[in-house]
DNA sequence: AGCATTTCTTAACTTAAGTGAACGAGTGGA
DNA sequence: TCCACTCGTTCACTTAAGTTAAGAAATGCT
């Protein structure tokens, strides 16, 4: 497992053998295996995730049903909201795909934040551009039907459409498998 | 127009005739009428807006259709992404009333920055509160039908039922006015 | 390989939203 | 004051998504 981390993470930095051991020993990134839950429902939490490999998605069970909301792959990263509001949280994370994900602590980041001022502008500027990213898919999601979202989620993450299941993506696109299925076969027939 | 906004500053501080002059000399707020566009789409700007008094909206016309994506009532404001990006809006913003709104720069933003490091942090905070918010409310309008959304909002901000048009609401909750109408009349229908 | 489980698709039926049109109430302007 | 216009509601009809059920295909496990 931790051949499979450092083979990763050798595609982007060399590391001295002194790195290395002071990255394990930093406990910051973990590799979890496919359908692994990292955060439940009530449950609290400061860590936020970042995907450095495979595929994490986060959802709700209302009325016993999933309710998938988002998806973050490779270089994407979440901070529940509940880290922030300092209550348990109201979704589940887990991993779509084996996985490895750096976990870093509200802790942490303040002790970075110390060291390197510059860091907190990257914070700000990071979550700036988030905000503003989220601001667009939450307009698009609203001003379009299921059929163009669907459509407009083959342009814009045809990975997601190939390495997820359908049942997670139809909540994903705010409705049912069934009808996920109907809108495909639906789009099919006009094409041709 | 002076009076207006000075009489609802001094509800909040006390100004000495110097601030007065040195607030107005900014050039930092501006009262506009019901109704008045403040960001029109294709057009370019580095401007934050942040709603003193009176009601916002933001808007797309998609097919010739107005398409409400946004209501930010006092105390609200947004950062459109194109300041961001640096490219044409997307969409539209103007007052749904005469309101008092705080339009500031990114400009002055560095400015402030560069005087008061403690502001950056403020901004850090603030953005990634409202991220989590934003998270929050998208999750939420994912997982729920209009109707639900629609309960959800008079739960949640009443007030905009009683001052917003209800085909701006309708297009806010994602869909036509005629449904909003069949959907309220659903609703007391139960009720009795 | 064989069995159980999950996942995807199809179908028939129900429910709710979209569409086009008409009407009355309210609003603003000449 | 009167006219034109906007706004909200209602209705009839269309379209698409929800629901329930069944079966085929893929997957996982032993």
């Amino acid at each position: 497992m931790q051949n499979i981390l450092l083979g990763f993470l050798s595609k982007y930095i060399t590391l001295t053998p002194e790195e290395k051991d002071a990255i394990f020993s930093l406990d910051i990134f973990h590799l979890f295996k496919k359908g692994t839950t990292l955060l439940k429902e009530g449950q609290k939490t400061k860590e936020s995730y970042f995907v450095l490999k495979g595929c994490i998605r986060t959802y709700y069970v209302i009325d016993g049903e999933e309710k998938t909301t988002a998806f973050y792959a490779e270089l994407e990263g979440v901070t529940p909201p509940c880290v922030l509001t300092q209550t348990p949280s109201d979704y589940y994370i887990s991993c779509t795909e084996d996985s490895i994900v750096l976990i870093s602590d509200a802790e942490m980041g303040a002790v970075v934040n110390a060291k390197f001022p510059r860091f907190e502008t990257l914070c700000r500027i990071f979550s700036e551009e988030l905000l503003a990213k989220q601001q667009i898919d939450f307009d698009a999601f609203k001003t379009s039907s299921p059929e163009q979202r669907y459509l407009n989620l083959i342009q814009k993450r045809p990975d997601l459409i190939q390495r997820v299941p359908q049942h997670q993506l139809a909540s994903y696109l705010g409705i049912k498998p069934q009808s996920l299925s109907r809108l495909r076969a639906r789009i099919i027939e006009r094409k041709s």
